[in-house]
RNA sequence: GUGGGCGUAGCCGAGCGGUUAAGGCGCCAGGUUGUGGCCCUGGAGAUCGAGGGUUCGAAUCCCUCCGCUCACCCCA
């Protein structure tokens, strides 16, 4: 038997629901703040996701699923959202609308790993980007955004952690700050961090060992580090943040996974466990980004979060998307000449746009009733011998029970009035 | 990549050396000749993840593999 392959799954109809929810309030928010969709291939050229990402980091280094196409051509599944949509906004010379350009997606990601709760190997994000302005009131809005929107889906203790990573020009030396305190205590720490050290040290900041807990408590801060500009800008960004009422709390410790966030950073935990893999989402400025991919500088900023992981989370807290009322019309027959005036009125109740159920074989009435039922229709239209003699038809309320006798030629105009 | 837990019908799940392999949900059929939701009765559906071994006998014990799952790493 075949089975979906190894941190994939199949979203039934039965799951559907969490999913359309999630992006119906997704939408609704994005057009509130002026966001327009967009869709961007699945795969796209290898090095875009090298150069983007980060040649050193986990997601290029040993996640990505690539291949060559049949002319040789280095292809990536999209590990991440932002990439493309840069590449995008280049390709399709944005930069001529009126800036920041405002985009929302929906995009299956692909990440090579092992899978566990709320991690798999494609999974879906819904993520916003505005392109173009460098202005902190812009942050303080995506991070507003981002903010509504869980709200809006009832989600309940999260919170907001906001932090600033510097630019490239003051992150250097913050770095060499970093590591310089690192230095002194390399021993004590563990083994991942260790390599940090070397790999990635702002990560050294977020190690959820208590020994270097430790260490950590007594790091340098980068928001302590930052250049004049950054430094006025993080502040700026806290100010509207205030301003536009979102609670949030700032995390010195708080670092990302891609090497091209700048300045503001952000991330979105349930509150409590703030360990490194609950987060639901999460973002930051990319300010060097389009250039770095060839256009003129360019400063930017968003936002994605993992669907699954909303619905991971809305089932925990026991929110439910609104149910789906009984709605719809099963035709019911029984005989033969029925079942032709059956199919007949199906056809016609379908052409004039009503959902309409009917069963094929040759069940007893009982057996259609029963999967009426089962389907969620709202009424029933059952023919018989009779019926069929005399022109009209059962028409049977599934919600109160009652049932009355209407000629056939009146479906039609009865179904639609209502 | 590392470590832990688990694999019995579509789903949940009992059984833990000798049973016709429970039970529940769901599905199908019937309970008056043309009517659902509750109830009752019956039925279909399982090579007990796969392969090997131990044993008179294995779903039950051992080994290998495969798969799932959780945690770490990392990320959404």
């Amino acid at each position: 038997m075949y089975k979906a392959p190894r941190g994939t799954s199949d979203i039934l109809p039965a799951e559907q629901g969490y999913f359309r929810y999630i992006e119906g309030r997704a939408s609704e928010i994005c057009q509130r703040y002026g966001y327009e969709r967009i869709d961007t291939p699945v795969f796209e050229d290898a090095r875009l996701f090298i150069r983007t990402i980060g040649p050193g980091t986990d997601i290029v280094e040993k996640e990505t699923y690539s291949f060559e196409d049949r002319s040789g051509q280095g292809m990536t599944l999209r590990p991440e959202g932002t990439a493309p949509i840069c590449r995008a906004y280049l390709e399709h010379g944005m930069h001529n609308l009126p800036q920041p350009v405002r985009l929302y997606y929906f995009a299956a990601i692909f990440r090579y790993e092992r899978p566990q709760k709320g991690r798999y190997r494609q999974h879906q994000q819904f993520g916003f980007e505005a392109l173009g302005e460098g202005d902190p009131a812009l942050d303080a809005e995506v991070i507003e955004m981002a903010w509504r929107f869980f709200k809006s889906l009832g989600l309940r203790k999260l919170s907001m952690q906001v932090n600033s990573i510097g630019c490239r020009l003051c992150r250097p030396a913050y770095l060499e700050r970093l590591k310089g305190y690192y230095s002194q205590y390399i021993d004590r720490l563990c083994p991942e961090c260790k390599a940090r050290f070397r790999k990635n040290p702002l990560r050294l900041l977020d190690c959820k060992k208590p020994s270097c807990q430790g260490v950590a408590a007594g790091a340098p801060k980068s928001v302590e580090h930052l250049c004049p500009e950054c430094r006025e800008h993080f502040k700026s960004v806290a100010r509207y943040l205030r301003l536009v009422k979102v609670p949030f709390k700032k995390n010195h410790r708080l670092v990302r996974g891609l090497d091209y966030y700048t300045r503001t950073v952000f991330e979105v935990q349930p509150e409590g466990e703030e360990g490194a893999q609950s987060a639901l989402g999460g973002g930051g400025r990319y300010d060097n980004l389009i250039e770095e991919l060839g256009g003129k500088p360019t400063p930017a900023i968003g936002f994605a979060v993992g669907m699954e992981r909303i619905v991971l989370n809305l089932k925990e807290q026991g929110i439910t998307p609104p149910a789906p009322e009984r709605q719809g019309i099963f035709v019911a027959y029984v005989g033969d000449e029925a079942k032709a005036e059956a199919v007949k009125l199906a056809a016609e109740l379908r052409r004039a746009g009503v959902l309409v159920y009917w069963s094929f074989g040759r069940k007893s009435l009982k057996a259609q009733m029963r999967q009426a039922n089962v389907l969620g229709a709202e009424y029933a239209f059952i023919f018989g011998e009779d019926e069929v003699r005399n022109g009209t038809v059962v028409y049977r309320d599934m919600v109160e029970g009652e049932q009355w006798k209407v000629p056939v030629g009146e479906v039609v105009a009865l179904l639609t009035q209502v």
